[in-house]
DNA sequence: ATAGGGTTAG
């Protein structure tokens, strides 16, 4: 088929792994059973190109498959195979096999170490993935500059500010700052984290920068409540002569959504096609929806779709969903979750939506119907929870949690804070009681959500000076969000409450997300 | 002839 017909162990495996590099994965495996058919066997160089070209199709079986090969033929011993079977499973997003083989081999490398620790962050485990950098070191292997990249992706996604900015130091102490992965890990952790001086501080003093370190600043000034100045800083990249890509439109569609410029954002859109030849794809619908919704165009959103071309995903309906809970659009939203539980039948997000427009409508009886049917086919939400870093100890809080050592004071603290900007006029909206609600599905009161907790700790532990940042893993409770932004301005505190969808900087009552969230 | 990295809305 390929090769000719007496080629030999040897040029099966050049030509296998030139496929792999060049991203011809089906080619690599084709060339893989086609030397099977003449009687070659795999050695360690055959395997590792062909299990990175299984991971990077997605073909869980192929990879399977090539496991027990290499078992079979003993290679599982090799330092090389067994750092690209971590790797190929990690890429599957199956951390459990992927630290299976990790933890049977007899030896391991930075390389192993890295695989393991980027496979975790991948699938979303960033504090096992941080405890896999620790234990590199516990074990004298030295990181590098991809570990160190790896670990930072992580102390963004576990907000782990202090850590980050011990690993920074780490970095500068290692030489390591050079590496664009490091600087452009270093950028979104720092953006991440809320930390948006420190991010452009980096940003600024790197030597090079690439399509990565412009899109990592620009979606971090967007997350930030900074969209006017993302869309300045894609101004300047441009001018810089740098490519936007894909994910850099992203970032910038988001920038447009969060300021609130549909103008600015439907140009970028059309610019995205004709200037740059790039796709839109389903991320840039959501956008574009997120965007219009916002804006109450809700139909301008739905024409979009209507003539799209490219298959819509659930996060595309998703959007929608949000834009018709905002603007109270019953219908619409219907049809939205329609589509959401067609294409992820699991996902709680349009019960929760649903849930929460027909209450701030007022029906009831809708309420209850969303929530049975939730119940009738075993849905569930993931429970919320917040938590907030004090000298580099994190405290997690769940609704009404009294686990904390220091409960009784946090509660107290509640209390005073709430007596304190009902003084100020803050006004409980009830209608959001049901955002959060503990796991056996009883409504819960609005008092001792998670969010409150956490921020109520923050003003206990947090010197008077400092921020508090706090932490959730869905999206702040409307009333919440009212209420922490009112305790900023009472306590003359600056509040950075990051949620699933954006960061709150809350300061003399006001909340850079300009109150759409 | 072989293995690992950084950006991505909701």
């Amino acid at each position: 088929m390929a090769l000719p017909a007496g080629a030999g162990l040897v040029a099966y495996n050049a030509a296998i792994s030139r496929c792999a590099r060049a991203g011809l994965y089906p080619r690599a495996l084709a060339l893989f059973r086609e030397m099977r058919g003449r009687g070659l066997r795999a050695d360690e160089y055959t395997l590792p190109p062909l299990l990175n070209s299984s991971a990077l199709l997605r073909a869980p079986p192929a990879a399977a498959t090539l496991h027990a090969l290499l078992l079979r033929a003993g290679l599982a011993s090799h330092l090389h195979v067994a750092n690209a079977l971590v790797d190929a499973y990690a890429k599957l997003s199956r951390p459990g096999a992927a630290r299976a083989v990790f933890d049977e081999m007899p030896r391991r490398d930075v390389v192993t170490w890295t695989s393991l620790l980027t496979g975790l962050a991948r699938a979303g485990a960033h504090d096992a993935a941080v405890r896999v950098y620790r234990g590199m070191a516990a074990a004298g292997v030295d990181p590098d500059e991809f570990a160190v990249a790896g670990v930072l992706s992580s102390c963004a996604g576990s907000t782990m500010l202090e850590l980050g900015r011990s690993v920074h130091a780490a970095a500068v102490r290692l030489g390591f700052l050079p590496f664009l992965s490091v600087g452009n890990s270093l950028v979104s952790m720092y953006a991440k984290t809320g930390a948006l001086r420190d991010a452009r501080t980096v940003f600024d003093a790197m030597r090079a920068r690439c399509t990565i370190t412009w899109t990592a600043l620009i979606v971090g000034y967007a997350q930030n409540g900074r969209g006017r100045q993302s869309l300045e800083i894609y101004t300047d990249m441009v001018r810089s002569g740098c490519r936007p890509d894909y994910v850099t439109f992203i970032g910038l569609l988001f920038a447009c959504s969060h300021a609130g410029l549909v103008d600015a954002g439907r140009a970028h859109f059309r610019s995205m096609v004709t200037d740059y030849g790039i796709a839109p794809g389903p991320d840039h619908y959501a956008c574009m929806v997120d965007l219009l919704g916002r804006a109450g165009r809700l139909e301008e959103a739905m024409d979009l779709l209507n003539r799209s071309s490219t298959e819509l995903d659930a996060t595309v309906w998703k959007a929608l969903l949000g834009g018709c809970r905002v603007h109270r659009n019953a219908e619409l939203a219907e049809r939205a979750a329609e589509m959401v539980w067609r294409l992820d039948p699991a996902d709680a997000v349009p019960y929760v939506m649903l849930s929460n427009l027909y209450s701030r409508e007022r029906r009831w009886g809708d309420v209850a119907r969303i929530r049975a049917l939730m119940k009738s086919r075993g849905v569930t939400k993931e429970p919320g929870c917040s938590w907030v870093g004090v000298n580099g100890v994190m405290h997690l809080f769940h609704v009404e949690d009294r686990g904390h050592p220091r409960a009784a004071e946090i509660y107290r603290k509640v209390e005073e804070m709430m007596e304190r900007i009902r003084a100020g006029g803050y006004v409980p909206d009830t209608d959001w009681a049901l955002q959060d609600e503990a796991p056996d599905g009883r409504e819960r009161g609005l008092a001792y959500h998670s969010e409150r907790l956490a921020v109520a700790f923050g003003l206990l532990a947090v010197p008077a000076a400092a921020p508090i940042r706090v932490f959730k893993n869905l999206r702040v409770c409307g009333d919440c969000h009212a209420a922490i932004k009112m305790v900023a301005k009472v306590y003359g505190r600056e509040i950075i409450l990051r949620d699933a969808n954006c960061f709150h900087h809350m300061k003399d009552g006001a909340c850079s997300c300009g109150d759409y969230w």
